[in-house]
DNA sequence: CCTGAATTGTACGGTTTCGTACACAGTTTC
DNA sequence: GAAACTGTGTACGAAACCGTACAATTCAGG
C-alpha cells in the first residue's frame, strides 16, 4: 500500500499498554499505513501477511457465513488490533476486517511479530488477553441481538463507533448501517429519526452525529458498557471513575476520553 | 467433587488430536469426573482452578451481560475443553459454564495444564487453535440470531447439541430452551410442533428425539454447517466427506459420527 | 392414591419488523 | 446544467414475536 512512513509515537492503546521492552523490541518493524474506508485489511481465508495496530478509524469485523450479505460481529479501533489471531496460529484469517471509517495504523508483518510473540511470553500473552476482549464483545453482541430492538442495538452502535473515532462525527449512512445490523434500510431510517427526536443525535446526509452520549448511554441501559468496562479489566486499564459494578456506565467506560 | 477415578482412555477430541507427547505430558494430571446436568464449570468472575476436556454431556457457555436471564451463546462437548481461556492468561472467566446435558470429563488443574502450556509451544498453540473455534462459533451465533427466525434458530440448536450428545435424544425441555435462546417459551413449543409436523423431530416431555437429521440440516440451509466446517479446518481435521464450499453439509459437518 | 410441582398446550391483543415499493433530495460526472 | 448515482423519507399489508394468562397433562413424593 502507499502512505508507509517511519513511526514517530504511538496512538494505538495495546502499544502504549505493553511493557516497554516488548514495545521496543517490535518498534523497528512497525510502519505507519493510511488506511483508506471501504476497503478489507483482511480477507476470509486469504492469508494475511500484515497485522494492524489502528491508530484512528474504525474497522468492522463482517462474518458472512454461507450467505450472501455479511453481519457486523465485531469492532475494532485505537484501543485494538487486526490480525491478532493470525498471530497465535498459522490460520487463515475467520472473517472480514473492513474499513469502517477511514484512519490510519501501525502496521507489522506477521512474522515480525510472531518472532517477538515467540521470544516474549509477555508480549504473547498480553496480545491474548486482547483477543478475549474480542470474545466479550462478540459475546454481548450475541446477548444484545437476540434481546435488544433495533433502536437500541443502532444506539448502542453508535456509542461503540463514538467510543473509537473519538469525535461527534460518524460518517455512516443508513444503507451502511442497515447491513451492518442486519435489517432493513428503512428500520435504520426510523430509529434514526426516534433517536434525533430525543436530542441525543443529529443526523445529516451521510452523518451522525452524537450529541448527548449520556443520554444514549442511558436509552441502552445494560446493553452498553459491559464489553467496555470488562475490555478495561481484562487490560488492566484503571480509569478514575472505575466503578465496577455500579448501573451508571459513568461516561468513561470506554475508549472514548 | 466426587466421582474422580483415573483414566483408561480418553473420548475427548482435543486429547485425541494433540501431538502424542504433548498427550504424554499432561496424562498423569488428567483425572475423570462426572459431570451432573445443572451444575456450574465456572462462574464469570469467579477464578477457576480446574480445566474440562468433556467426555460426553453438553456445556452450555452463558453470557448475562448486566441483564436478568442469561443467554446461551456457545456449546461444547467432547469437541471441546472448558477453561482454555483461563489458560493462556491469569484471567477470570468471562462467562457462566453450565451443564446442559449431564456427562463427564477429564479434569487437569490450571497450574498443571499451564506449566505443560509454557513447556510446549506446540500443545499452547493448538490449544489456542480450539480457542479460534470457539470464536468462529459466536461468531456465525451473531449472524445467525440476526437474521435466521426462532424455528431455525432452534433446528440449529438441537442439531448442535445432537452432534455433541452422541445419541438421538436430547434431554431438553421447552423453558430450557427458550432461556438459551432468549424467547418465549411459547415460541418454543411452538416451534417443536412445527418441527415435529415435518418429520424431523419427536418431542416429549422434557424430551426431544432427533428423527430426520438431514430434513434438519437442510431447513436450517446455512444456518448450520458452517461452523462446524470450521471447526474441522481449523483444528485440521480431515474427514471423509470432505467437501470445501460445497452447499451439501454431508451429515458429517460435526463431531456426530 | 393424592397432592404438589414441573412441563406443555393454547389463546389473544399488541408491537416490532419485514418485504416491497416509490418519490424526493443531494452529489458527482460528463 | 443534465444525467446518473447515491442517500433519505415514507407508506402499507403481512408476518413474526411478544407479554401475559390460564388450563391441561405428566411426573415425583408422601
Amino acid at each position: 500500500m502507499q502512505g508507509s512512513t517511519s513511526v514517530a509515537r504511538a496512538c494505538n492503546d495495546l502499544l502504549a499498554g505493553m511493557a516497554p521492552q516488548d514495545r521496543q523490541m517490535i518498534w523497528p518493524d512497525l510502519h505507519r499505513e493510511e488506511l483508506p474506508a471501504r476497503i478489507y485489511l483482511e480477507r476470509t481465508g486469504d492469508r494475511s501477511e500484515k497485522i494492524y495496530f489502528i491508530e484512528s478509524g474504525v474497522i468492522s469485523l463482517l462474518e458472512t457465513g454461507d450467505l450472501r450479505e455479511p453481519i457486523e460481529v465485531g469492532l475494532i479501533g485505537r484501543e485494538g488490533m487486526v490480525g491478532a489471531s493470525s498471530l497465535v496460529t498459522d490460520l487463515f484469517p475467520q472473517r472480514d476486517s473492513y474499513v469502517q471509517v477511514a484512519g490510519r495504523a501501525l502496521v507489522i508483518t506477521r512474522s515480525n511479530l510472531l518472532r517477538a510473540a515467540r521470544s516474549s511470553d509477555k508480549l504473547l500473552y498480553y496480545l491474548l488477553r486482547y483477543v478475549q476482549t474480542q470474545i466479550a464483545q462478540m459475546s454481548l453482541t450475541v446477548s444484545a441481538s437476540v434481546r435488544a430492538n433495533v433502536q437500541v442495538r443502532l444506539a448502542r452502535k453508535l456509542l461503540m463507533y463514538h467510543d473509537r473515532v473519538g469525535i461527534d462525527d460518524l460518517p455512516l449512512t443508513h444503507e451502511n448501517m442497515s447491513i451492518m445490523m442486519g435489517v432493513r434500510r428503512a428500520s435504520v431510517t426510523h430509529a434514526i429519526h426516534s433517536l434525533e427526536g430525543e436530542g441525543w443525535i443529529r443526523a445529516q446526509r451521510g452523518l451522525v452525529t452524537i450529541r448527548d452520549r449520556q443520554g444514549l448511554e442511558k436509552y441502552c441501559g445494560p446493553f452498553y458498557g459491559v464489553a467496555e468496562r470488562r475490555y478495561d479489566q481484562i487490560m488492566n486499564i484503571q480509569r478514575p471513575t472505575r466503578s465496577d459494578h455500579l448501573p451508571r456506565p459513568s461516561g468513561a467506560a470506554g475508549m472514548s476520553a
